[in-house]
DNA sequence: AAATAAATTTAGACACGGCTAAAATAATTT
DNA sequence: AAATTATTTTAGCCGTGTCTAAATTTATTT
């Protein structure tokens, strides 16, 4: 008698389980404020749905503690970032949008598209294993391609790179990097890292640029021909 | 001191206002039972939009008489109705969904298309003017694609006639007249029509198929060489 | 350790878009 | 013309997801 109906979830809901599921990669922990701060509603919203969220075992949640996904949540969640990621790379290759307005349209998107389109899309695009930013595709059975990379900052120079993943958080940074040649595959050299927290100098096509250490944050990069 | 900024309208509004525009363009009159069927919510709840939107002057609303799109209104709908077919075009042509699958996809999809994204499906398409089912696309300025045609029973054996438009209401009847290979374009023989309401006889590929007169209702032609 | 500040939760409200049941109006029979 | 039936509207309710203001808990100063 088990009841395994797909349950038709709100699009708030999914956007509650991947902003979850991100900061819980990128920061660790996930508080209220950080979801409120990454949704754009107020606190006592996302409390409000936090409740909701943990009566369906979606995530779990510690009075004033913070929140975490479940088993359930983590694979709704991969579900909408696999969706999101294969959106942002189909709009790019399929229909020429540049990589600083894909991230835009594809939150839209990613809540509207079937099983059926997503495989055609995945099949279009060859079954790939990464987005326009470099960040890495969940696979359909809902695991995660591992990757051995660290920040632009981190990197002792000199030496030779190869940018892995760049940040979608902010278009004006793709559009910089875009425009002097900087992409996930692009090999480069790491000339210097200024002192006083001064930008990093790279090399890549012969010129040499200085990223400020902010935007560095953002550029992930792995040891060239590793 | 014009304050033309682009209202965003909810996803419910706009199908109210599709649905008020197909149902004046096949009926004439749009009475809240027609869209109450149309839609699949309760009469009460037609009445209760209808009044929002007629307050929103899209539409013009005669208590107990019917509603009927106001200028604005009208521009809306035919936004959303070229959305709805340049993506089941799109869906066809770049991902190959099959054309009895590409209208349930795009009601989703139509709404969350972006300017951007639909010209440059529209470009990617060749400025098409029809769907797959042969659906006048609305062009940008809201004007509409005149055609001549006339449904299939309506047509006095013999003649040649060419397929215009196919209705896309049901899946069922796509199939079978996909599977005769009778499509938009297509070219083909009315043979006869039997008396008492038997099907029209149509020969196309060298073949003979009877069509029963509810289906040969929902298919539009228009004299061969014409 | 007490006081202050910051983060989180509770309480209560609201807009949206749906529903049912009952009342009002229009259309059709008899 | 009166009675019946069908359609439409009103009235009142509900779930979702948001908000603000106030209360509570945790973290940080002094």
């Amino acid at each position: 008698m088990e009841e395994r109906e797909e349950k038709a979830l709100s699009q708030s809901i999914e956007d509650y389980l991947k902003a979850v599921y991100e900061i819980e990669t990128s920061e660790g922990k996930v508080s209220t404020s950080a979801l409120s701060e990454k949704l754009g509603v107020s606190p006592a919203s996302v409390t409000n749905m936090v409740k909701k969220l943990s009566e369906r075992n979606l995530i779990a949640h510690r009075r004033y503690q913070g929140v975490a996904l479940t088993t359930a949540g983590r694979k709704i969640a991969l579900e909408v970032v696999r969706h999101h990621r294969l959106v942002e790379l189909y709009l790019k290759e399929a229909l020429g949008v540049p990589w600083d307005r894909v991230h835009q349209e594809a939150e839209k998107w990613e809540h509207v598209l079937s099983e059926d389109l997503e495989d055609r899309m995945d099949e279009f695009l060859g079954y790939p294993v990464a987005d326009p930013h470099g960040s890495p595709i969940p696979r359909r059975d809902g695991t995660m391609p591992v990757r051995d990379c660290s920040s632009l900052v981190e990197i002792e120079p000199p030496v030779q790179v190869k940018v892995v993943e760049v940040s979608d958080h902010d278009p004006e940074l793709l559009r910089y990097l875009g425009g002097i040649g900087l992409y996930p595959e692009t090999e480069m050299t790491v000339v210097s890292r200024e002192p006083f927290k001064g930008p990093i100098v790279v090399e890549l096509t012969g010129k040499e640029y200085s990223i400020g250490r902010n935007a560095a944050e953002y550029i992930m990069v792995e040891k060239a021909a590793g």
